[in-house]
Parts: structure tokens; C-alpha cells; sequence
DNA sequence: ACAGTTAAAGAATGAACGTTCAAGAACAAT
DNA sequence: ATTGTTCTTGAACGTTCATTCTTTAACTGT
């Protein structure tokens, strides 16, 4: 019933945490996740309802389905600086995440925060 | 010469950064930072140029007033997070402040970053 | 063939953004 | 008193933002 979807949505999440990772919550306009996921406007609204629904979603399989720690801290680091301060699902979704971490989760996120600033070891 | 300046300089830097922190850069905009300050709109562009300008200013004071690190780390966690990558003159201020909090600095800013997100020790 | 339903597509909307500008006000120097 | 300079004030600018709406297309069931 209805016109089928043409679009991956499990690949536009891909695509959205991407650039949510590199340009960060508030540096990434709809206009860019628009042209980067190849989904238009409308479809994008249909599926996520929001810009705040699309990250949620981003978060959540980032969080869920990624074995190792490290990689999903990236997004992780995004919705702690961004989000979880002011936006209650987001937070309780970091707090698990963080507890799951243990006991050093705060060193590598520190780690993770200079590395994506660009300031590793050493080189400035 | 000239008519002389009304507003405090140094207090309007100590409100602007208040407001950066608890909002973070982009998510403070120029009215709230007009209305926070209670400067106006061509005076703060006067003095300092641009909203980036003012941000400067705000991290500048901060990194060389403040004896105490914890204190400075939380403007240093909005720099981190939202401009240092973007932008080579903070991302130099930054790697200084980071260089002089020696070892552990990382660790330090981790904790800082789980507080400023509302989640402390405990209590999620 | 024809409803009925859902997605695609992108123009349109209004609010919010950072920034600039023009007018007036307050001072020093002549 | 006049000129030059600097600051104040807030309206206005063009852009970009997230979101909504309308139209058209593609499919299923009858």
C-alpha cells in the first residue's frame, strides 16, 4: 500500500552521523544533511519528524550497534556538549553509555574531546 | 577626544562569559549576549568586531586571569568542542592552556565535560 | 480502471541569525 | 560657537535556519 521508499534509512543515518561527528549539532544545518544523506526535506521529516529526531536516532544506533567503545564516543561527544545538558532523553541515553564505559570513561572521552579539537600528542 | 566610553569593558567580558559557558558559542546568540552584557548592539561590534571577537576576548581573559584551572576549563570545554577544529588561533590558545595543566589533563577535562552535561557521580 | 494510500520533490514560510548603518549625543580642541 | 572624533542607540539588512505545505508519482487492492 502507497508508494514504496526509495531511500536506505539505515544508510542516511550512516551518512547523518557522519556529518553530525565533523560539523558537530548546531554546525550542521538541515541544507547539509539534506544534500549529504541524498534525502530530501520532506522525506527526512516523514521518517524522523525533527533535526533533534534524526541525531536521537543517529545516537541510538551509534550507541547500540557499535561494538567498540571508541568509535561511538565521537557522536557521544557531540550530544555531551552539546545536548545532554539541556535535553533529558538525550541525557539518560549519554549516562548509559557512560556507565557501560566504566571506571576511565571520563579519560578517553577527555582523549577523544582533544583528538577531535585537533590537538593530539605532541604536534600542535 | 571623543565621547567617553559608558560601559565597563572588563564586566561585560566577565557576562559574555558566563553566558558562552552555560550556552555554549553557537547556541548564545548576539541578543542574548546584548541583553546579558547590557551593552548594545554597535558598541560590543565596536569593541570587539564579531561574535567570534567577543568569544576570544572572553577565553583570552580567562586562560590568563584565572589561577585555578577548574575554573577556566569550562570555557576551555566550549573552545574544545565547538571551535577549536575550525579554527587555528583558539585551537593554539587552547593547546597552551592544555600543555600547562600538564599530565592529567585530559582526565580533568573529561570530568568537566560530564559535568557541565548534568551528569555528576550517581545521581543520573 | 479507479480509489486509496504513501513517498518524492522542492518551493514556501516565518523566525532567528550575525552584522551593518545612519542618526544623535557627549566630549576635547580651536 | 564650531569642528572633529568617538560612543550610543536601535532599526534595518541579507542570509540562513528548521519546518511545513502542495503537488506529483508510484504502488496495492477492488
Amino acid at each position: 500500500m502507497g508508494r514504496p521508499r526509495e531511500f536506505n534509512i539505515e544508510s542516511a543515518i550512516i551518512a547523518a552521523t557522519r556529518l553530525f561527528i565533523t560539523d558537530g549539532y548546531e554546525g550542521c544545518s538541515m541544507d547539509r544533511l539534506v544534500q549529504s544523506t541524498g534525502i530530501h526535506r520532506g522525506s527526512l521529516y516523514a521518517a524522523f519528524g525533527s533535526k533533534r529526531g534524526i541525531f536521537l536516532e543517529c545516537l541510538r544506533t551509534t550507541l547500540t550497534d557499535t561494538a567498540d567503545p571508541p568509535s561511538s564516543s565521537e557522536l557521544l561527544l557531540v550530544a555531551l556538549g552539546e545536548l545532554a545538558a539541556r535535553d533529558d532523553e538525550i541525557r539518560a541515553l549519554c549516562a548509559q553509555a557512560i556507565k557501560a564505559r566504566g571506571e576511565n570513561a571520563a579519560h578517553e572521552l577527555g582523549i577523544q574531546l582533544l583528538a577531535r579539537a585537533g590537538l593530539n600528542e605532541g604536534h600542535v
